[in-house]
DNA sequence: CGAACAGTTGATCAGGATCAACTCGAGTGG
DNA sequence: CCACTCGAGTTGATCCTGATCAACTGTTCG
């Protein structure tokens, strides 16, 4: 199951066989992380960063008096931890599912930046897409109503599941709480139920267990104003 | 004026001789940009990325409605557009006031990443602080009050602005109007308008023309649960 | 002098928060 | 096997933050 890592670097552009192996070899001996546990912790400093192999994780913020900030839901071929590794403080990360984290070393990751620069600004790519995902997650909580956003955050979720071969048909499986999609969109328990319902009324999804199942992807696309977002490697590097 | 490019990378990690006047070799001629124009536009890619040398820009993006969702505020020193070269899309970059940029060509860029890792994962960095940004401010969306997260973005600006030299004692030039302010949070231009004039009314700041004066720093963080960033690399890159 | 834009004020409205109660499994222990 | 608990989801009633609408002031600038 590496092979979501390097599924993941290639989609933002393409690898040759010595990279390939080379950012293989870059991950560390697999770890198992328990359901719940917390794979970084906020503002703590990391010697290393951490490949998600097999589950789901999250990433958070947890304020003094309890509420909480959801900033992102990963799969499979996903980093975490960077900024832990290279800044000194991130944001928790805590497992959705029992999960499988390969770490990459400090001193292996610097090596690739010196050794294998393609790879490294693959790597980086990865940051520049986090950021374009902030901003459109920003743009929903300015402007977008509840509805609009819960819509678009299905929409991401099932696009990148999609995306890492992880959804079956018009279903994946997304284990997550209404209290973690209020979280993530800023609103209140009560509310998300309500919106959720709205949703599963007009036909879009059907979000029951630990499955999202989606009924009609381009009216729910319509919904969040959602836009795929295409792998356009600008000059790919040479 | 370059130097303020070269300060924001030392912010983040210590550089040597050599890689510094390769940093400022990597700045093309520079150009000026006339107030209001656009640096960067939205979706398109770009074959260089831009370092702020003077004046200040934000980026925004705006939607079908003309609802504007604005992600953040440049001072010199900052770079832009590294999305659009790295990624092949961005959100739009408009010039606040009057600016000087220097574009960084992909080639060089490239060949940075290639002979300066060091100098590579430093700028790394700033798009990984970018996130950080990126974060705090979903959280101010999500999780505060209107008060709340105007304060908080009051603080980050003048925090930055004083960290680029260009803040004299509590002062600063930030040249916004209210709708500004209001497309930054998410709020209404009336709104704003009240949410600043408590913030003036309790001694906290003054907003005026475009100068912004913080008269009370301790009180303004406190509303603004604002935390200072602190440079804090881990194990410094050898 | 008159636009045009930024800021200000008041009145009203609405989206979503909050409070509170209740349902419905899935365990768990007696 | 049933009572009990506990977490998640659901529903209704009410409240409040901040949106919207509309008018008005002040300032700059041609």
């Amino acid at each position: 199951m590496p092979d979501a890592f390097i599924a993941h670097l290639e989609f933002y552009g393409s690898l040759t066989e010595e990279e390939r192996s080379f950012a293989l070899d870059l991950l560390g001996p697999r770890r198992s992380i328990e359901q719940g546990a917390d794979l970084i912790v906020e503002g703590e400093a990391a010697s290393e960063c951490q490949v998600l192999l097999e589950g789901q994780v999250f990433r958070h913020k947890t304020l003094a008096d309890g509420r909480r900030q959801i900033f992102s839901f990963h799969v499979p071929g996903d980093v975490v931890g960077l900024e832990a590794m290279l800044l000194g403080r991130d944001c928790t990360v805590s497992a959705l599912t029992a999960c499988q984290v390969a770490p990459i070393a400090r001193a292996r990751f610097d090596q690739m930046a010196a050794q294998h620069p393609r790879l490294a600004m693959l790597t980086w790519r990865l940051s520049l897409a986090e950021i374009a995902l902030l901003r459109e997650r920003l743009t929903g909580l300015g402007r977008r109503s509840a509805y609009g956003r819960m819509a678009h955050l299905l929409c991401e979720v099932f696009a990148r599941q999609t995306r890492a071969g992880l959804a079956r048909q018009n279903r994946c499986h997304f284990p997550v709480t209404q209290a973690h999609l209020a979280d993530a969109l800023g609103l209140s328990g009560v509310h998300t139920n309500r919106v959720l319902q709205e949703l599963r009324q007009k036909g879009l999804i059907e979000l029951r267990g630990r499955e999202l199942v989606i009924l009609n992807w381009p009216g729910l696309q319509a919904a969040g104003e959602f836009e795929e977002p295409h792998r356009d490697a600008p000059d790919p590097l040479q």
